[in-house]
DNA sequence: TATTGTTATACTCTATAACTATA
DNA sequence: TATAGTTATAGAGTATAACAATA
């Protein structure tokens, strides 16, 4: 059969991942400006609330950022008085953040947010849909697609 | 069991989609650049290619985009000759937009791009599991949770 | 008054690249 | 020279809100 020299946009797996993601998104930094704590600045934040103290570069590696990013963010959150920057014993060009009491304190209240927006989203979805699709994300993330250079 | 304050951000969906939208999108628009083009304008542009000759509103309804943000993009691709504005009897408030020749002319080769992008990313996925998750983004965006107004 | 579209403004997010201080 | 982190710059993407023209 005769085929268009263009599949449509809905063809594309990648215009609906980011169709629904920028809505997510928006949705959630509307719940989180109340908070003062934007959408980027969380993920770092709920980051280290797991890990401890952490090199920045590290953080930029585990979120699929790069440093300069996480800097900023970084920046952002130690100004508010989320996290603080540590230093690190021997070498001296590296540091650690480190959330605070303060960042600790504040992450519960902004999960219940996150809980409520992906329940908002995909409370829908049965559990094993929900988790299909987060493996295969991950899955693609861990495959590291993201960096292979277009020979083009 | 006892249950932490707060799920890892890899719980959410919602964080999945962010993140491997991101990048996606990312390496996608690497791809257009050479070709004078933005993800956004494709998008506008891919969609004029089906439609005709349709209303700014009408593109925002349809593509989840505010007035203001298809009027921004529409002024970007008719800067470039890809669309034209046309005028529209009847309400004079109101104008169509329209693909042009030359815009017509490079979809094809913006869309091996998009179809290159998206073999990349989710060429491994199978085409039931594909369908599936394009199914259930689908789902989510004509259930409009995005007009939900949180309470809160 | 309500609606269509545009414009003005403002931010987030993120990258790239140049730079600083070590190593 | 190479690496860790920061800073400077830039631009995409998008929204909100004020506005103009028309209905």
């Amino acid at each position: 059969m005769a085929k268009d020299a263009a599949n449509g946009l809905e063809a594309h797996l990648g215009y609906w991942l980011r169709y629904v993601s920028n809505h997510v998104s928006h949705a959630f930094a509307a719940k989180l400006a109340g908070r003062g704590v934007t959408v980027a600045e969380w993920v770092v934040l709920r980051q280290l609330y797991d890990d401890g103290a952490v090199a920045p570069s590290y953080l930029a590696d585990r979120l699929g950022m790069t440093r300069g990013a996480i800097s900023k963010l970084a920046e952002r959150l130690a100004l508010k008085s989320l996290i603080a920057r540590k230093d690190s014993r021997g070498d001296r060009r590296s540091h650690l953040l480190e959330i605070t009491n303060a960042g600790r304190a504040l992450v519960p209240e902004l999960a219940a947010l996150a809980d409520r927006n992906e329940e908002e989203f995909f409370g829908h979805l049965s559990p094993r849909a929900r988790k299909e699709i987060a493996d295969i994300m991950m899955e693609i993330v861990r495959r590291g697609a993201f960096r292979s250079v277009p020979v083009d």
